[in-house]
DNA sequence: ACGGGCGATATGTCTATACATAAACTTAAG
DNA sequence: CTTAAGTTTATGTATAGACATATCGCCCGT
């Protein structure tokens, strides 16, 4: 019953560190089911002899990982887990081939700049026209193809593009270090490999593809939309979720 | 230059949400590139006129959400984006179709209890020999296949699945609400239907499926290991980052 | 030139206190 | 019995001050 029975356990170094795994043990282990009233900031206070505000940091980061819920003058509750939630993390894809020790290779197969037309500004989800840069290239790990890139960006929202050399440098690459975004939007899907994307994947006519279609915005403003296709038996996206530090 | 110039524009009512939101703009817009300095601590404390804790709490909620690095003695720093982390939100299937307003159906085609054999023991990454309940089974939406599922689950470390009748309740969901759990896996790839496949989800042989496969672990034990097989065309995941609240 | 020691300094944690605020509960009026 | 007003209470925010800790940079001795 008493909350700091184990608190001797941790040996986090901090104190609201500790409160904060104590309490986080017992919602993961189950001890406390979801719907479960935790105990008042005064009591967890006088169990571990602190002052409230050290208590109200740690279930304050609780509450923010979404493991709590705090209501006023009710108490603080454990939350019901509403989806199997993972952090998905869609690296640069350079930087993804150079961490698994690979060579990476990149090549331009088009680029294009144009007024939009209906088609690009459907796609980018802009209403009125504008410039855009068509772009499609493809990514290889050890001369093997790894990916096929088909993008447009949005010249007015990022005019610094008309200066990147994208004979050298990935679109994502440069994107990701020159132009901030607020908002990204990503869809998975599969399809199979039509003769267009078979030759250029070398694989074959029929196989199965992963599809990651990919928008970005800043403060509701399109930049870019991206479309890359993987060989689908050859790559997987892994997200892991709660290592809870 | 000055920190406090806009402060008066939000009317977020509270101080360190006022501050982290001015400096969260700052660096979203770019005006605060990645690797730039932001004001010490006491610097913004007097710019905004309040105390060091209240600057703290803001600056302390940035550096959770992986917006600037903060090192002892050098200062506050913004982070390069190192990745387009997304959060995937992947519901449990009877809630996900419901929420799309669709009747949700579900069917047991098989269920097996058995010792687990080596495959068993390889899937879900144990080595000692334990029970498990292998399922097989498939969720509908207004009548139409929406997704197949093979699950196993380690009875030894969720002894209740033996209870739990699985000709109604669909594992996944009962899973959820019964079972808490510490950490969790997913990989997403794309693969062909071959016949048994197509057969249950009534598309073509051929035609292109995502699968999902996750593991879920409970302080390192495993507890269930599931592979979900959607059709690729139909089913999209879609994961959203940043809404910044 | 090189490395060790040391002080300055920014962040990290913690306290005791105060008042604000929202929501649940109580009581009184219709 | 229903509604409105007031009270209680737990959390939310903010403060001023204190000490801990990591580390950057400087000075010094070899």
């Amino acid at each position: 019953m008493s909350l700091a029975d184990d608190s001797a356990k941790q040996a986090t170094g901090t104190l609201y560190k500790t409160i904060r795994q104590d309490i986080e043990r017992r919602i993961l282990t189950g001890e406390w089911p979801p719907g479960h009233r935790i105990p008042f900031e005064h009591e967890i206070m006088e169990h571990y002899g602190c002052s409230r505000m050290t208590v109200n940091k740690a279930l304050s980061e609780l509450a923010q990982a979404d493991l709590i819920e705090r209501r006023r003058r009710a108490g603080s509750f454990v939350r019901r887990p509403q989806f199997l939630s993972a952090v998905l993390k869609i690296p640069d894809i350079r930087a993804e081939i150079g961490a698994l020790g690979r060579a990476y290779g990149y090549e331009l197969i088009s680029s294009t700049r144009r007024t939009a037309n209906a088609a690009d500004r459907e796609r980018l989800g802009v209403k009125t026209p504008c410039k855009v840069i068509a772009i499609r290239c493809r990514h290889s790990a050890d001369n093997l193809p790894f990916a096929i890139e088909d993008r447009l960006i949005d010249l007015d929202a990022v005019p610094d593009a008309a200066k990147a050399n994208f004979k050298v440098d990935p679109p994502g690459s440069w994107l990701l270090h020159h132009v901030p975004w607020t908002e990204a939007e990503h869809a998975i899907s599969a399809i199979v490999a039509d003769e267009v994307i078979a030759e250029a994947l070398d694989i074959a006519v029929g196989a199965p593809c992963l599809v990651i279609e990919r928008h970005t915005w800043r403060q509701n403003q399109p930049l870019t939309a991206v479309r890359l296709v993987y060989p689908g038996e050859q790559h997987r996206l892994v997200a892991r979720f709660r290592g809870s530090e």
